[in-house]
RNA sequence: GGAGAGGUGUCCGAGCGGCUUAAGGAACUGGUCUUGAAAACCAGCAAGGCGGCAACGUCUUCGUGGGUUCGAAUCCCACCCUCUCCGCCA
């Protein structure tokens, strides 16, 4: 959730920044709104304390009077919500995002690594089966589309990734943490993944929601507490995901699937440290590119494409030889006060932190990575020394 | 899933329609005393919102959400969670 006094403040430029998403919030009447529905409260409890007041003298027929105004009340306040509620408007984007959405407004920082030359390029489908590693038409018999079966070396491979990943998290700081996979509303909803998002998540009838990334259970974790700062967590956690609205998109393979493993890294910390721990989290995430030795660019996304509680978000998007172009592996959004607001995480009375997250490893875009290019001619697939350590083979034939 | 017992402030714990402004302990903070510490004694001590420079005022919060009532920690309904026992289970 955004400030209400600082937006005070800041209105005008605020405004300009909320803007370059592309989306139409009218952060004046949003303000508007919160001073009226503040002012309500106001007389709602002027209300209550007479009311108080009267029951304690035992004075009934006041006391009938004033219920009624109360109830009056209540239900003036439950009428406007909605149009400009301060709940729904997304993160401000910071001073250096880009306007705009999509490719042509993202602005690529830097390019690393040498993208391979190989011939007869095979994708990853064909690779996958061909290993026996991969299984998705089996996985569409038994769940439908949008599904695999990871098999074999591949599934070692996970294991190893995974591995590999931790340890190096734990030497940068972070406690390792497996997270529940399930959370309830009001968890959900902190996040920023309810509300327009809540057809991107999986709910069940208990009123939980299966995640879509582990953030979402580690910013509960400290819900509604004070807390020495900077705290970082690497959770490893399964992630479901809807995927509605993206029909069309990656139907073959398994860069867009409802289920996929990951490493997430999460911080909380200072205000004033959010933009350097965003570098710190870049660094790592770069490391782990480079010690899989796939090349990669470095992305600044566009404010259009920002998710809600995002404020800047970089991404890490790496070469996938079949497709000839890079795509998106790693995420690391700077989520500034806006989910600590919501979920009531200070490092001071009335002083929010700032929440960061950012992909360490998603394993099923990681594996398509992987395997394209580290391909060889005969159809195996060489292991990155990295991962030597972790693993009985040096490659999958 | 079944049966029973519970959920009260940092913790323990009383309260079961208006004497609660949530008793009483413990812990914590400050003070007296002491060479120092402990003990003893005195005082302070929940969080959050709103108004105010402040003193202060006011509202909300006794697992959660509804309901009854002028008035609810207390009564009613639903749900959640914890503990004990049984069943089931990786």
């Amino acid at each position: 959730m955004i400030d209400l006094s600082a937006l005070k403040d800041n209105l005008d430029e605020w405004q300009k920044a909320l803007d370059k998403r592309g989306e139409k919030y009218d952060l004046k009447k949003v303000l508007e709104q919160a001073t009226k529905f503040g002012q309500l409260v106001k007389e709602l409890d002027d209300i209550r304390a007479q009311q108080n007041k009267a029951s304690k003298e035992h004075n009934i027929v006041e006391g009938k009077r004033l219920k009624k105004l109360e109830m009056a009340k209540v239900k003036e306040m439950e009428a406007p919500r909605g149009n400009h509620f301060v709940g729904d408007v997304p993160n401000i984007p910071l001073w250096d995002v880009p306007e705009g959405r999509d490719e042509a407004s993202m602005r690529i920082l830097e390019t690393v690594g040498k993208t391979p030359t190989i011939k007869d390029i095979k994708d990853h489908i064909e690779l996958g089966v061909g290993l026996n590693i991969l299984d998705i038409e089996r996985a569409t018999k038994t769940s439908g589309a949008r599904f695999y079966y990871l098999k074999n070396q591949a599934v070692e491979l996970e294991f190893a990734l995974v591995r590999w990943v931790m340890d190096l998290l734990k030497t940068k700081g972070f406690e390792l943490m497996i997270p529940p996979q399930m959370v309830n509303r009001m968890t959900m909803d902190a996040g920023g993944y309810l509300r327009k998002n809540e057809d991107e998540v999986y709910q069940t009838q208990d009123d939980l929601f299966l995640i879509g990334t582990s953030e979402q259970s580690i910013l509960g974790y400290h819900s509604a507490e004070i807390i020495d700062v900077p705290k970082r967590y690497a959770a490893f956690s399964t992630c479901f995901r809807r995927e509605a609205g993206s029909y069309g998109k990656d139907v073959k393979g398994i860069i867009r699937t409802h289920q996929f493993d990951k490493v997430e890294m999460f911080s909380f910390v200072l205000p004033k440290d959010s933009e350097a721990e965003q570098d710190f989290m870049n660094n790592i995430q770069e490391e782990i590119l480079q010690g899989l030795e796939i090349p990669y660019r470095k992305v600044l996304l566009a404010a259009g494409d920002l998710s809600t509680p995002s404020a800047k978000t970089i991404d890490m998007e790496s070469w996938l030889p079949s497709q000839q172009r890079y795509r998106e592996t790693h995420s690391c959004s700077n989520c500034t006060d806006w989910q600590a607001r919501r979920a009531n995480i200070r490092y001071e009375k009335g002083k929010f932190v700032h929440t960061l997250n950012g992909t360490a490893i998603a394993i099923g875009r990681t594996l398509v990575a992987l395997l394209e290019n580290h391909q060889q001619a005969d159809g195996s697939v060489k292991i990155p020394k990295a991962l030597h350590a972790y693993l009985s083979f040096k490659e999958i034939r």
